[in-house]
Order: structure tokens, then sequence, then C-alpha cells
RNA sequence: GGGCGAUUAGCUCAGGGGCCAGAGCGCCUCCCUUACAAGGAGGAUGUCGCAGGUUCGAAUCCUGCAUCGCCCA
């Protein structure tokens, strides 16, 4: 009952009628509405954390994938956008140790088995909030091939790679010095650990020489390490200590006795040029401590505090103990005193604890071999980053990684599937659980207590979610996949694992194009986040509701869907961040409700005048059309041409406005007001203009599917009775409908520049009635005065055209046609329009608006007649743009001419 | 310390050698005209961060600087 509608766009009663529609008819699945002899085109979507809710990065990441994946649909690939979760180790495994913790219980405790069943069932019950979120977003992913990381399949393909990779030589098992993190207690990759700036101290020790003989002075940032000390460090070419070397020092507190070293580590130009060396709790110094063969001792334990090793400060936390060593050094006079000084600290990016440097057993990723066939993926082309620099950006990193520490001390996640024999001590890596040792067929094997760091998993993701390492059909298919869309954050945790995960598994890329969008900030320009409390809530914008951002609550309605995307898409430009408010979205709120009203008089309109099927293009072209006519579907076509070439290009916010343009400017505000006129007249005239703008209202509606989905199925559904249909006919849905082509029989050439001529006389006489504070309604006259009679007979075949749009009685047009008396005369050009007025007028603001156009002009011909003087230009200058200089001064001169004319006769 | 990005209208941003530099929002004037006031019509608004350079020609390319932001060490 498209004459019900209401006045405004109400997203709400509309979203989740449409999204249930799509989904129960199938339109999601892989392959819908796809076009035999089309290539494949698929998504796997960065998958979300399991504990995860929707967030603005979210919503944004989303919006650009079902962007592509809805229009190469609709150009009739077949597609596939892949859902999906991810378990998120460390994340997920706090939050269930938290809800234990409040229970009064420990993860310990609770023993392993126990501990994974309490994970799982949290899981299944408030895990994956959103996927459902998603939804919401409209987002159009096959959710019959929705996976987790830790479902069986990809945790099979975990441990195929893994033993694929051990029996490679390319996953070993190492002591190494790695990150700890000493509040979650495991190793974390170089990845995950931010370097922070923090105002610190560098203190002064002074450690007497064994023999008697004096001190020597080391300085340090972390004094609460001399525990570990095994050495002192100087540089071999310092003559101040070249004699030391080979003596030994007494520690302060333990009095231990270690060696003084020769080594390049230490920097005669820094502080005092001496270093203590602590192998066990400083990379530099565990690589000082390998060349010289030191002992490691660990004076800090697992869980950050100190060891027995510290004597009688062990059990301290680590900075309590430095606060309590340093006041006893003071006293006993071995600090000598201390430096303030900036130093980058690193901290576990989730726990936010200091990290302490560790040496422990790990399982590492050899990274070298795959990391230099990644880097010649896109040297080579096969995979291209857009923006193009972030190639830059992956190519460093990979051309500088470090073996990949792998294994982590928690329960949640994949288990390493390395078996230890009991007798004969060796390892068996194995797909599945061995029954027996694979060196001795010992019985007696133990699994290894860790699990693999989740970027492991999320590295097979675009092929373990398609069902390797079997051999099926979806991997066929749709592998590799066409485009990952994800944030700059992830280039090296993810798109890098992934392309050397993927080249290693398949022997084939993941991907042909990675899009890396900017990242959401809030209105002052900060990155959003929970803690900040300066996040803007999708489903807020989305559904409506309260939220608290940047301190105050702020209310939204609920735009719709739509109405956040396409504001979204309107923002994205070349992966620069997008700089939000919650009033941006009012941007696409608009639009929204302007798509729907137009919507809303076009199927009035067509309801009245019912055609038996959707024109064609070339029915449209056949029909005795006007040149407004021609014009629309002109410009129809370079709207296809654009929003095409724009999403080809990841352009979108060129694509959003190139749609916008043509629906709003071009469509609303000239061609539907002309076709009232027509309506008005009937007859074959309305009939005709009913059939133009069903073309276009279907067309313009498939442009702005792949960005506002909702609002366009709906309206395009309540079309079909007027195009002889009915709504929601099974398996016709605008969503599998053709993307549309610029169709050559309905281009017409020069149809811009008479039309652009036309809007530029009417927009005058709507100027002139406007100074005069004349309303819209009151009909003038107007004289044209044109330069020759060629050029006024022309505008005589656009007279109709020209008293409706410009609310004209009367016009007349002729070469130098006299100004009648009375009138007031502005320029448009060549032409000189007559207004008359008999009077009413003030025309100081006309007169202004005049002389100031002359001044405009008579300073850009100025510029161009200097150009044109110049010999140079003349000369250098291609002839095209010489002759296009001189044609526009000359039409610039015409106008100025008309101009003083005009102004003399005020 | 190294790399990358940004700096254009009051705000958010397009424009990447050649028309008189654009859009949305905001602002001013008029209009509740039978699709839409979440709208229509009209209008005002710019040292294109600074300084050099290349070029017949620079907002656009190069160099340096400044400020802000991100990443790496």
């Amino acid at each position: 009952m498209p004459l019900d509608l209401p006045k405004s766009y109400e997203a709400k009663t509309i979203e989740a009628e449409v999204y249930q529609r799509w989904e129960q008819s199938g339109c999601f699945a892989g392959g819908a509405g796809k076009v035999a002899g089309k290539p494949h085109y698929s998504i796997a979507i960065p998958p979300p954390n399991v504990t995860g809710v929707l967030h603005m990065g979210h919503a944004l990441n989303n919006t650009l994938q079902d962007t592509l994946i809805r229009w190469r649909r609709m150009q009739g690939y077949d597609t596939l956008w892949q859902p999906g979760t991810d378990h998120a180790g460390i994340a997920t495994e706090s939050v269930v140790v938290k809800q234990i913790q409040a229970a009064g219980g420990t993860r310990d405790g609770l023993g392993r088995a126990e501990f994974l069943k309490r994970v799982w069932a949290w899981k299944e019950e408030s895990g994956g909030i959103i996927v459902r979120q998603l939804r919401k977003l409209g987002a159009s992913c096959d959710w019959s091939r929705e996976r987790f990381t830790m479902d069986e399949g990809l945790s099979r393909a975990v441990r195929t790679q893994f033993k694929n990779l051990f029996d490679a030589g390319l996953i070993y098992k190492g002591t190494r010095m790695v990150n700890w993190c000493p509040v979650q207690k495991t190793a974390l990759s170089d990845d995950e650990v931010d370097y922070i700036e923090k105002n610190g101290h560098l203190w002064q020790l002074r450690y007497e020489i064994e023999d008697g003989s004096g001190h020597i002075v080391v300085e340090t940032t972390r004094p609460e390490t001399f525990f570990g000390d095994t050495a002192v460090a100087v540089n071999p070419a310092d003559e101040r200590y070249k004699h030391l070397i080979g003596k030994r020092v007494r520690l302060p507190i333990v009095g231990r006795l270690i060696p003084i070293v020769g080594d390049e580590h230490a920097d005669p130009a820094k502080g005092s040029g001496a270093v203590k060396i602590t192998p066990a709790h400083d990379p530099n110094d565990y690589e000082v401590g390998k060349r010289h063969s030191l002992s490691l001792v660990r004076c800090i334990g697992f869980d950050g505090t100190m060891t027995a090793e510290a004597a009688h400060f062990a059990g301290q936390e680590r900075f309590a103990c430095r606060k309590a060593l340093l006041k006893e050094l003071e006293a006993s006079g071995m600090l000598l005193g201390s430096t303030e000084i900036v130093h980058a600290v690193g901290h576990g990016e989730r726990s936010g604890a200091p990290i302490e440097p560790m040496v422990t057993e790990q399982w590492f990723v050899k990274m070298g071999p795959l990391a230099e066939r990644a880097l010649r993926e896109t040297r080579e082309g096969r995979v291209a980053f857009h923006p193009e620099r972030w190639a830059k950006v992956y190519g460093h990193w990979l051309e500088n990684v470090k073996d990949w520490c792998i294994s982590r001390q928690i329960w949640w996640g994949h288990r390493i599937p390395a078996w230890t024999c009991a007798d004969c001590g060796t390892v068996t890596v194995a797909v599945d659980a061995p029954a027996a040792c694979a060196h001795c067929g010992s019985a007696k094997l133990k699994q290894d207590d860790d699990v693999l760091d989740t970027w492991f998993s999320s590295a097979l993701w675009p092929f373990s979610t398609l069902g390797w390492p079997d051999a099926d059909p979806a991997l066929a298919r749709w592998f590799p996949t066409s485009t990952l869309v994800t944030d700059r954050g992830i280039i090296y945790f993810w798109v890098a694992r992934m392309v050397m995960a993927s080249l290693f598994a398949l022997d084939r890329k993941p991907f042909s194009d990675v899009y890396i969008h900017g990242t959401v900030l809030d209105e002052r320009g900060d990155k959003m986040s929970k803690s900040k409390g300066n996040g803007i809530d999708p489903l807020v914008m989305i559904e409506g509701g309260t939220q608290r951002y940047l301190g105050k609550d702020y209310t939204c309605p609920g735009y719709g869907a739509d109405a956040m995307r396409y504001t979204l898409l309107d923002m994205t430009t070349e992966g620069q961040d997008l700089k939000l408010s919650p009033s941006k979205f009012e941007t696409g709120r608009n639009f929204a409700n302007k798509v729907w009203n137009a919507g809303r008089f076009l199927l009035m309109n067509l309801d009245e005048r019912r055609l038996p099927a959707p024109p064609t293009a070339a029915q449209v072209a056949a029909l005795p059309l006007g040149f407004p006519e021609r014009w629309i579907l002109d410009r129809l076509q370079g709207a296809i041409a654009d929003c095409t070439a724009a999403l080809e290009a990841f352009r979108y916010n060129d694509y959003a406005n190139g749609a916008y343009r043509f629906f709003r400017d071009d469509l609303c505000d000239w061609y539907v007001e002309w076709a009232k006129r027509a309506f008005k007249a009937g007859g074959a005239e309305a009939a005709s203009a009913a059939q133009v703008l069903a073309y276009c209202f279907d067309a313009v509606l498939r442009l702005l599917h792949p960005g506002m989905p909702f609002i366009t199925e709906h309206l395009w559904q309540l079309l079909q009775p007027c195009v002889g249909g009915t709504p929601w006919t099974p398996g016709r849905f605008l969503m599998l409908s053709p993307w549309p082509e610029p169709q050559a029989c309905l281009a017409s050439a020069g149809a811009q520049a008479r039309m652009g001529g036309l809007q530029e006389v009417v927009t005058a006489v709507r100027n002139v009635r406007n100074l005069v504070s004349l309303a819209d309604g009151v009909a003038l006259e107007a004289v044209v005065a044109t330069p020759d009679a060629a050029s006024a007979a022309a505008l005589e075949q656009d007279r109709a055209f020209l008293c409706d749009r410009g609310n004209l009685s009367a016009c007349t047009m002729g070469a130098g046609a006299a100004k009648p008396a009375g009138s007031v005369t502005t320029v448009v050009g060549a032409l000189k329009v007559h207004i008359p007025l008999n009077g009413l007028v003030d025309l100081a603001k006309l007169k202004d608006q005049l002389a100031k156009r002359a001044a405009t002009l008579e300073k850009s011909i100025a510029g161009k007649q200097g150009r044109l003087g110049n010999a140079d230009y003349v000369a250098r200058a291609p002839a095209a743009q010489v002759a296009e200089t001189r044609e526009l001064m000359a039409k610039e001169q015409v106008e100025l001419g008309n101009l003083k004319d005009t102004l003399a006769g005020l």
C-alpha cells in the first residue's frame, strides 16, 4: 500500500523485516545470485573476538566489506562473505578466570578440564554477541558457514599446520629470552608488547673491586635486577677500564663475586661506560651472557616477585623491592646517585603490566624463510595494499622480524600437538594424539601443557574456514579470497602472518587485495576506546538509546543502519582516519529520509500509471523523450560509471557522493520537479515521464543498495507492483538484481552543457526573485537577450522548461532583445536576462552581486591575458590548453561586457 | 632516533600540475508550495601551515621548517 507510506523514514520497522526475508530466502548463501561464467569474489571477515561487542570500528570495517560484497554479488560474481569469530585466548581466559574468582574459586583449583568446560559454557551462553550485532548492520555474511577458531575442523587445521611447520624445521622448541607478562603469567610475542615512554631514573651503583683496588660505577634503570647480575661489562676499547677486564667485583648485599668482561655492548659514551649484566632479565644482557658463557641467575619469579636469590627481599613484588632496596643501598653508600630519564618501557598490550624479560623454554616459528616468501608476494605484485603505502609497513616488518614465540602458558586455546616420551625423552609431534612414541614406541606420552598464540590460528583463517586441510569444494571455489578489509593495527599480527601461513600451507596467497581503512576517532581526534569513554555505540545510532559520550549522556532516536552506513562511507577517504561525533550521523539520517520521501512521491505517481513490466533501456530510449528526459538518463549513465569506478578503486566516499549527487541534485531537484508538470498534464507526456522515472528509480536504488541495503530493498519491493510484479516475490530481490551498467542508447551528447546553461538561467531568475523578497510562488516574466539569432532559436526550444523551473509566466528571447521599461537585468554568461519588476526594487544587492562578479571576471581575464601574452606559455603549453584558455577568456569577456553594460544602466 | 600521514571555508573533509578551488554541516534571507522543514529556493565565506625551489604554469611536484597524530626502534 504505497499510498500509506509514513512521512518520515522509520528504519526500525523496516530493517528487521527486510533482513529476515533476505536470510530466510537464502540471499546470503555463498554464490547467491551468481551469473554463470563469472569468477568468484570472496571476503574472509576479520574474525572479531568471541568476547567482543560491536564498536564503531567494527561498524566501519563491516560496512566496507558489506558494500564490496553486495556490489560484487549484484555484478554476478560467485560471492562468499565468510563470517566467524576468534577464540581470543588470553582475553577470554581472563574473563572466565575473573568469574571464577568472583565466585571464590581459582582456575588452578578447578583444574584444566573443568576450567575448559566453564569457558565453553561461557562461550555458548554469552560469547558471540557480536555476530548477532553484525546482522543489525545489514551484514550479508553467509551465516550458514559461520566458523569459530576452536571448531574441530579449524583446530585440526591448526594442528596440521603445526606439524607441517615442525616437520619442515620451521617450528622448534628452545630456551630463549621472551617477553613475560607477570600478570597473565605467560610468554607474549614481540608484537604483543607496547613500549610506553615513562619517566624513570638511571641509578648509579658502586661495585667494589675484589682486590680492594677501588670500585666501578654501573648505571641501571632497574636496580632490583642486580641480584641476578653475573658480570659487569666495559667496552674493550675504553681506556678507563681496559685494565679491569678479567678482575672481579663484589655485589652489594649478596656478596657474590662476578667478573668484569670486555664487550662492545658497553657504550663508553653512555653514563659511566660500565654496565651491569643480568642475562636472565634483559635481552641485551642475555646476548652478552651468551658471548661470555655467563650463568643465568633468575632473581625475579614468574609472578613478578623476587626469588630466593634476592636475599631478604625474596617474596617482595619487584617494584616494591626496588624502593626498599634503593633505601638500603643508599644507607650503605652503594647508591651514588641518580639522573632522571625518559625511557620506553615494555608493557603487555592486554594486561598493561610492565613486561619482565625472562629466559624460558618456549615454542618458536622460524620466520626467515616464511617472511622472505611473503615479501615476494607484495614485491611481485600478487598481493596489493590499498593505499599502497602500507606495503612498505608490511615489508619493513617482514624484513626485520625475529622468530615468533607461539607458546602461551594458559589453558584456553589450541593445545600444542607435541607429546614428550617419559621413556626416551624425545618429542613426537602429530595431528592426532599418538598412541606411542615415534622414536621408542613407548606409550608413556605426555602432551605439552602450553597452548598456541591465538594469532597462529587466525593466520589460517582464510583457508581453515574453507575446509583446509581437507579437499573441501569450498576451498576450490572461493580460495584465494579476493579482498581483505582491515585496520592498520593488525598488519603484522594478522595480515603478514596470513600471507606466510597461506604460502606455506597451500603455496598460494590468501587474498589479492588488502584494503586498510582509517581508524575511528572521536570529535577531538582521540582514538575511541572503552577506557576513555569516547566511543559511539553503533547500536545506539541504529536503534536509538542513551549512551555516555565524552562525559555526557547522549540520546539518539535511532537513525537506522543505512544512515550510519552512509555516514561512514561518506567519510571514508583513502585510508584517512574518521573524526566522528554523534551529530555526524545526521548526514546519513537526512539522506535516508530524502531517499524515502522521493520514493514515496515516485511510488504514489507510478502507482497511478502502472506499467506491465519494468522498462528496459531500449524501451526507454525508444520513447518520444523531451530534452530533460534525455538529460536525466544521460546523467544516470554518468552516475553508474562514476559509482562503479569508485568501488573498483576502493574510493568509498566517491561512491557515496556519486550516488548522492545524482539522486539529490539531478533526480530530485531537477528532473522530478520537472516531471511533476507532466504528471499534472497527464497524457502521453506523463506516461513517458513515468517510464523514465521508473527506470531511473530502479537504477538508482541499485546504485545505492550496497551502501544502504535496507531502505533500497524495501522501496524496490514497493516499486514492483508499479512495474507488473508483486512485492516480495520469492527469488526477486534488489539484493540479487544486476548492478547497472552504462547503456550507450541512453547517452546523450551535449546534454550536460545544454542543461547547465538552462540551470544557470533558472538560478539567475530565482536569485532576482529572492533579492527582491518575492516568494518562490510569484510568477515573473523574462526577456532574454542573446548574442545572436541562433542562440535565441536554440533557447526557444527550452522555453517550457525555463518557464516551468523559473516560474515564469512569459519568456521571450531574441538576439539583443530590448530591455523592457521598469525591468532589472542580470547576466548569465553571454545572456542578459531582463525581468520586469515595475519599481518594486531595491537594487543595491543585485548591483553588489554583479559588481563582484565583474571583479572576479576581470581578475580571471587579466590572468589569462598575462598567460597568453607570455611567449613561453604559448610556445610550451599544449596547444589544446592554449586554445582552451583563449576560448574561456573570450567567453569571460563577453560576460564582462554584459555586466558592464548592465551596471552602467542601473 | 627512523618511517608514515595530516595541515584547504567557522567545523568535518574532497581535490595529487592547466577552467573563476569544491561538498556536507553550520551561518544569513525568503518559503510549512499537495514527496520530503530530517525539506525547498537563494546567498555569504578561503594568505590552500610557513619558506625556498622546479615549471610557461604549483593547493597539487621537490627541499627545508613548524605544528598535530600514528607506527617502529
